[in-house]
DNA sequence: CATAGCCGCCTTTTT
DNA sequence: GGCGGCTATG
């Protein structure tokens, strides 16, 4: 690497960037250019006389390490570095020693969806009620034991009350389906990775004198079977450098561990830490706001936000009636922006839940501004392109009969549940898999003449497809979508399967530039990517529109102006995380995430009203809102239009009591009722004299009366 | 076997 | 307010 581009970085960049062997942690707040070290590593690395193929970076999301990847490459070093998720790692090992981690190389990946319908499979073969034990519920209990390594065996002997009990029976199940399905979901990969490596010396060497140097971006965010595959894979050399921001941690939920990046230093005792304190990215007062706010954090490590850039203008917070005015509010102020020459691509717009993004995307598109949201896995969760990749799936993984079952008769060809449930039925008798049944449907006796012929064409069909399946993708999704009728069944329901169409092509146009960009396309090395794929990994940066995302999406983004919208008790926090206090802290970082992807404009809004499941409801402003240091009204501009309402200066609940006859109810408020007896106020929905309160009564029952009749006292205080 | 319509369920965040 | 699943009907 040039000298001249070292001089870029700061003193303590620098020394992050040059300490190249061993252990090195790199503690940086936000802003403060630790994606940069690793990408300067990297450099410096292969400048240092490394091969490429010796270095393995791990980011966050495909998309960063795709951006990684290109910033490496714009520095002048030659390309072969393994950039990638923890996952594509994982499925590019497992493939490569696929006999050793007891799989098949053609896996097929199983999906958070996926995941629901093989879940509700094991819970009825557990022979136990999907009332009681809710698949999708199922599924997050076996996947926080599978991101812990804990396996069947291993939960059996911790298993003692009747819940675990039944767990380790659906779990048990659950794995087995996976595996008759050859598949294998998203903590899979990591488990089977792990295990492979602790496992198996030999592969753990060979895979450990390949990759060198080991660098993990966002390190406050891995789980445990991704601190594992990371310590075994550094194991022999100890060349492991992770960066991360104990303050950004924001996925517990799924398992991350922030102990992880707490024990570094345990872990690798010669371990150099360097601490990145300088902020780049904020004015001074977006950072004061947000160090006021994660101050409020007890469970933390202090640090510090030096801000570097001169103070511009004041954080602001507005008020707003309901989500419409707060969504009118934002597209005019984007608009302002706009003739002011801001390009739209520096705006973003952040959420707690993706349900906030409907209303703002209507006001935009009232406004015509162009927009793009930023979503999780929208695209690929659409049912018609979900049943395009179903098709291809089975065409590497015929064992595959999840997906099987799901395109058998998509469009409807004439093979219903009861002839399904004979080919299952034969196959199960006859010990074979199920699309081997569909081979010689003649051998079904049960079946009758018509059925038969139909299964015969399904099966004619699907082998039709397999011929070169190492070839370019493009043509053969094309082949798919006509031949399997797809595309005739969207033609003919006319007007309202018109996006249908229009979503697979663009899949199409999107395999064609997998095809143009890789040197030997295979529909399994495909199907596998994809499968890791978000709708956020093809969020463009580029062209001129405001982002909508979620909090979590923001993630390791900076824009020059972001509107942080929501900000209600129940929604950030989330009411499903305002139980625990460490939710809570996690609730407050993610605010502080969002609050510091801002460079220079930053607008917080909430509003008074919102529609909530179809009702309007009354909404109480965060309680971070008030720990952010700034000063805000509770009142808007246009405030008395539907409600008599607040007279400003008092807390805002109390206030709610004074102007109306009616007495209001918090949530969470105490409450007597002459017949039902205590209860706890659960939702109170502001209607006028036609309000109705849901009480949580402790006989257990929980009921919605009219405020009007129910004879309710407040108790306390 | 396919379809329409109704009911009841859930609804945080995502690799 | 949206979706999956179930049922009744053609």
């Amino acid at each position: 690497m040039q000298n001249s581009s070292m001089q870029a970085l700061t003193a303590a960049q620098k020394k992050a960037v040059k300490h190249l062997e061993g252990p090195l942690l790199v503690i940086a707040g936000p802003g403060s250019g630790k994606t940069r070290v690793i990408t300067y590593r990297i450099a410096a690395l292969i400048d240092a006389g490394v091969p490429p193929y010796n270095i393995c970076a791990v980011t966050f999301t495909n998309k960063a390490a795709d951006e990684m990847a290109q910033r490496v490459l714009r520095m002048g070093t030659p390309p072969g570095a393994q950039i990638s998720t923890f996952h594509s790692l994982c499925v590019r090992i497992l493939r490569e020693f696929a006999s050793r981690a007891d799989t098949k190389p053609n896996f097929t990946i199983y999906d958070a969806s996926d995941q629901a319908v093989t879940m509700k499979q094991a819970v009825k073969l557990s022979e136990l009620d999907t009332s009681n034990f809710p698949p999708a519920r199922m599924r997050d209990a076996v996947s926080t034991l599978k991101s812990r390594l804990i396996t069947t065996s291993q939960f059996e002997k911790q298993a003692d009350d009747f819940f675990s009990k039944a767990l380790l029976q659906i779990y048990k199940k659950y794995q087995k389906i996976l595996a008759e399905n050859n598949a294998l979901d998203f903590d899979d990969l990591l488990l089977k990775t792990a295990f492979l490596l602790e496992g198996s010396p030999d592969v753990c060497n060979k895979l450990g004198n390949r990759f060198k140097f080991l660098l993990i971006d966002e390190y406050q965010d891995t789980n445990h079977a991704q601190y594992r595959i990371a310590k075994a894979l550094a194991s022999s050399h100890n060349n492991i450098c992770a960066t991360g921001d104990p303050d950004q941690s924001i996925y517990r939920w799924r398992g991350a561990d922030i102990r992880n990046i707490l024990a570094f230093e345990e872990d690798w005792p010669d371990a150099k830490i360097v601490k990145l304190e300088k902020n780049f990215r904020s004015t001074p007062n977006i950072l004061k706001a947000a160090d006021n706010l994660i101050s409020e954090n007890q469970n933390r490590k202090l640090k510090k936000l030096v801000p570097t850039k001169p103070s511009a203008e004041e954080v602001e917070i507005t008020c707003c009636e309901d989500e419409f005015e707060e969504a009118d509010n934002l597209a005019e102020k984007i608009k302002k922006l706009a003739e002011n020459g801001t390009s739209l691509s520096d705006c973003a717009v952040f959420y707690r839940v993706n349900s906030a993004s409907r209303v703002i995307e209507e006001a935009l598109i009232k406004n015509k501004i162009p927009y793009q949201i930023v979503r999780g896995v929208e695209f690929y969760s659409r049912k018609e392109i979900r049943d395009i990749l179903a098709y291809l799936k089975i065409l590497v993984n015929p064992d595959d009969q999840t997906s099987l079952l799901r395109i058998i008769n998509t469009p409807p060809r004439g093979i219903g549940k009861t002839s399904i449930q004979r080919i299952r039925d034969y196959a199960l008798n006859n010990n074979i898999t199920f699309y081997e049944a569909l081979k010689k449907p003649d051998n079904i006796k049960t079946l009758s003449t018509a059925p038969r012929k139909k299964i015969a064409a399904f099966f004619g069909m699907i082998e039709g497809f397999k011929k070169n399946l190492d070839s370019e993708i493009a043509p053969l999704i094309e082949r798919v979508f006509v031949e399997s009728s797809l595309k005739k069944s969207l033609q003919d329901a006319g007007e309202e399967k018109i996006d249908a169409i229009q979503n697979v092509e663009e899949l199409i146009n999107a395999a064609a530039q997998y095809d143009s960009e890789t040197e030997k396309p295979s529909l399994l090395d495909y199907l596998q990517q994809i499968s890791l794929f978000t709708d956020a990994d093809s969020y463009d940066t580029i062209t001129n529109k405001v982002a909508l995302m979620t909090l979590h999406a923001a993630k390791g983004l900076e824009f020059e102006n972001v509107f942080i919208i929501a900000l209600e008790d129940g929604l950030l926090p989330h009411e499903r995380s305002s139980n625990e206090h460490d939710q809570i802290e996690e609730e407050r970082r993610l605010f502080f995430v969002g609050i510091t992807r801002a460079k220079s404009l930053l607008n917080i809004s909430f509003a008074k009203y919102r529609t909530f499941r179809g009702q309007l409801l009354r909404s109480i402003p965060s309680p971070f809102l008030y720990e952010l240091g700034i000063d805000f009204q509770e009142n808007s501009s246009n405030l008395q239009s539907r409600f008599s309402d607040t007279s400003s200066g008092e807390p805002y609940y109390e206030s709610l009591n004074s102007t109306e006859q009616q007495p209001r109810f918090r949530k969470g408020a105490l409450v007597r009722h002459p017949t039902f007896g205590l209860g706890r106020v659960q939702q109170f929905n502001d209607m006028g004299e036609n309000s109705t309160v849901t009480i949580k009564f402790n006989t257990g029952q929980t009921k919605t009366l009219m405020l009007k009749y129910a004879k309710l006292t407040k108790t306390g205080k």
